[in-house]
DNA sequence: TAGATTGTTAATCGATTAACAATC
DNA sequence: TAGATTGTTAATCGATTAACAATC
């Protein structure tokens, strides 16, 4: 009688869920009350069979023959699924020009991330309140996070500085790190890197570019 | 006798490159001149066989039994996949807070990307200088990217406005789009959409962390 | 030579897609 | 009812991993 709560869900699959989620609320706006999955596919260049069983895997909702699924419960279900209608608290590490911009980024807390406090190991920074955030040394990682219960880091200091970064944040029991310096941090078994590899990504724009103009010859 | 020059390499494959490239980088630094593919798989948590098959992909190099491969061999042919070495023009639209930090932030040149010019529908930015480049109206998306022979976009504009900015890069004769809006854009099918998607990272954190929390109880 | 490492072919694994009966 | 859509089981596809002969 008891469902197994742990429904299957794959990480690509989670990867497809903020897609779903803007459409869903994009309809939700028009009027639209129920959506079929062939629509869905089609507006977001999927296959339908992939678009219900990313549905299936989100919830108990059933869709109805014929009609499709209500719009709002898969809303609702979404948001619930990827911890958007709850926020976690994190810190974030180094204050260069891409972790100054995430403090100053307001669209984190829409997805439910509250950043609440910024290390670095640069003096001229420490002090500083950069968008409403004090700017903490970075020895004092451990002790802050284990202090004020913070379960997620954001990694945003040179590569050389990561690893040492990343081992002060699960020191002070931080489980899930996102992590932007390009490098490939070490942890135990139980936290969560994210890697958000910005070079790979521009090396796939370059190499598409490349091939690209070579047709042109 | 003419090799296919059309190497097969997986886009998982490229997303590795750069780990490996920073790995090799380090190694070399520390005089290293050879490393075999279990060293470095053993230091990035990878397969040995993957890490065979990945080298095989990037260049002709082959690597010496009992020895492995030339680092500095290695290091300069993965530049050249992925792009590092020549620099790529872009612009960036949206100098909102995500925005105006990519236009501060230094690490994109290092991978061989050169943002030259920022648009805004936002009258109150148009005109300004924000480290150096100036902020132009939108509008001229498409004139400007001609005018200069630009073919990658950056998109960090509200997910409203996503779409229409895409088509403007386009009708500008950008092959490459880097989008960061939570949403899907169509494009022709000669354009690629690299996806950020800063939302799915999100909800892998948060459903990591409430997945350990939950195993507290 | 012995042993580590290479490169490649075959087996496994997992995700996507196709096929189809059930339902409204 | 007829037809669109659902949910599920089976087939396909692609990437990872294992097995192994070749090489220095």
């Amino acid at each position: 009688m008891s469902e197994n709560n742990e429904k299957h869900i794959t990480i690509q699959a989670l990867h497809r869920m903020p897609y779903y989620l803007q459409k869903l609320k994009e309809l939700k706006n028009d009027g639209v009350d129920v959506v079929s999955a062939p629509k869905i596919a089609q507006m977001l260049n999927l296959n339908e069979v992939q678009v219900r069983k990313d549905f299936a895997a989100v919830s108990e909702i059933k869709g109805k023959p014929k009609a499709g699924f209500s719009v709002s419960e898969l809303i609702r279900q979404m948001e619930e699924l990827l911890g958007f209608n709850n926020t976690d608290d994190a810190v974030l590490v180094g204050v260069g020009s891409l972790g100054h911009a995430f403090l100053a980024y307001k669209g984190f807390e829409e997805y439910g991330l509250n950043i609440v406090a910024a290390f670095d190991s640069n003096p001229e920074f420490i002090g500083m309140e950069i968008s409403g955030k004090s700017v903490l040394p970075s020895e004092r990682i451990s002790e802050m996070c284990l202090r004020m219960g913070i379960h997620i880091g954001i990694i945003t200091v040179p590569e050389e500085q990561a690893q040492k970064v990343c081992d002060q944040l699960v020191a002070g029991g931080v489980l899930a790190i996102w992590n932007f310096a390009p490098v490939h941090l070490s942890v135990p078994e139980n936290v969560l890197v994210k890697n958000e590899n910005l070079a790979a990504s521009l090396a796939m724009l370059s190499k598409h570019l490349k091939e690209k103009m070579k047709e042109k010859f």
